[in-house]
DNA sequence: ACGTTCAATTTTGTTGACAATATACAAAAA
DNA sequence: TTTTTGTATATTGTCAACAAAATTGAACGT
């Protein structure tokens, strides 16, 4: 429901509501809402119950990092053993999200984009990795403010995919973790600023 | 309880004994245990309960290397902007833990050298950084074999922390963060062979 | 001696009820 | 008109009870 922009960040939940809507009682709920707020998505304030959580700039800015590691991380793993069929698939993205850039598509361009980097993770086979970057975007849904519709930012990004994947072709271990890193991160930097610096809130 | 080692890994949490212990009833116990399941701590079988967490080789060698890369982006964020009190009480712990290294007691250079690393995070600023690691080491704490009890490890380990802390004294971020890096996973190819290559079940 | 079957017991999953707390709203006072 | 106060309502936090599933253990047969 968060994903899908039905429950929208800072919102309260009603635990009768949403049981009656599941067609479940309170306490099923309720574990359901631990769960997610373990996982990020949601805060628990005493006799007030469980918000949707909402992204501040300077979280936002946290995970721009800790995600960049990961994928830097990701790519680090898999470019000594990459196989041509994988380099395929990635280059097949990259062909995708070129078209999107030409008609300046971002509805192709944002998704396809996501795979290329969940298959580099994917493929690296470290599968708690894997599971670490999708929480890690599912929590990115609570911040609003987005990057990447900055005009000629797609085809930059698409430009830093192709280097990725030669880097990852040639089995460069450091060159990939590099430049994976610095891909993520220079979405961080249009928004944040300098990495390590953290902006209050409201920036 | 799983820190003190008072519940051991792949024991069943009985909701009915806990909510006794703790004097409360088997919903909040419940809703405890879905945090904790999100957290990895311990895994729900469906109509069986609640079991403490068995960290698999596999599961352990992907979390080090998670581990490497966030302790390496710690370093990489503080290198720059480090202070002399920060390096000081860095150094504070290199001096204790060597004194350990002198009469073998690893009950005082363990906590310490826990202590060290999580000080680079929390002078990095990222405080969800932070937390993501202590919530890994949290984890680490339900595989059973360590490392560093191996004889020699503790020195060569030491020699390793005066390299990061050299490199972060001189603002390499670089240099620092691949020292940070290498020596996680020194630690994890002690234990589980080459990066990228994920042991299966015992080994 | 070993494995199987079946009833008794234990334990989980879920529910509805109740007390404590917070929110909303109207009436009274400044 | 604005602020405060008091009351009614709604919501959370917790509990005890019940149904479904799994575990245990004894009786039984091979």
């Amino acid at each position: 429901m968060v994903e899908t922009g039905e429950l929208t960040a800072g919102s309260r939940l009603n635990e009768n509501s949403l049981a009656a809507r599941l067609g479940v009682s309170r306490g099923p709920i309720r574990e359901a809402c631990r769960g997610l707020e373990q996982g990020g998505l949601v805060t628990l304030i005493a006799n007030r119950g469980f918000f949707i959580r909402e992204l501040e700039s300077r979280e936002a800015a946290e995970l721009y990092e800790i995600r960049g590691a990961l994928y830097a991380l990701a790519g680090r793993i898999l470019a000594p053993k990459i196989t041509v069929k994988q380099a395929a698939e990635l280059q097949g993205y990259i062909d995708t999200m070129q078209g999107a850039v030409a008609e300046n598509n971002l509805n192709v361009f944002y998704p396809t984009n996501l795979r290329f980097h969940e298959a580099i993770v994917q493929f690296s086979g470290n599968e708690r990795l894997m599971s670490e970057c999708v929480s890690i975007h599912r929590e990115m849904h609570l911040f609003r403010r987005r990057t990447l519709d900055i005009p000629g930012r797609m085809s930059i990004s698409n430009e830093e995919h192709r280097t990725i994947l030669k880097w990852l072709v040639e089995h460069d271990a450091d060159k990939a973790a590099a430049e994976l890193e610095h891909h993520v991160l220079t979405s961080r930097e249009v928004l944040f600023g300098p990495m390590g610096a953290y902006p209050k809130e409201g920036s």
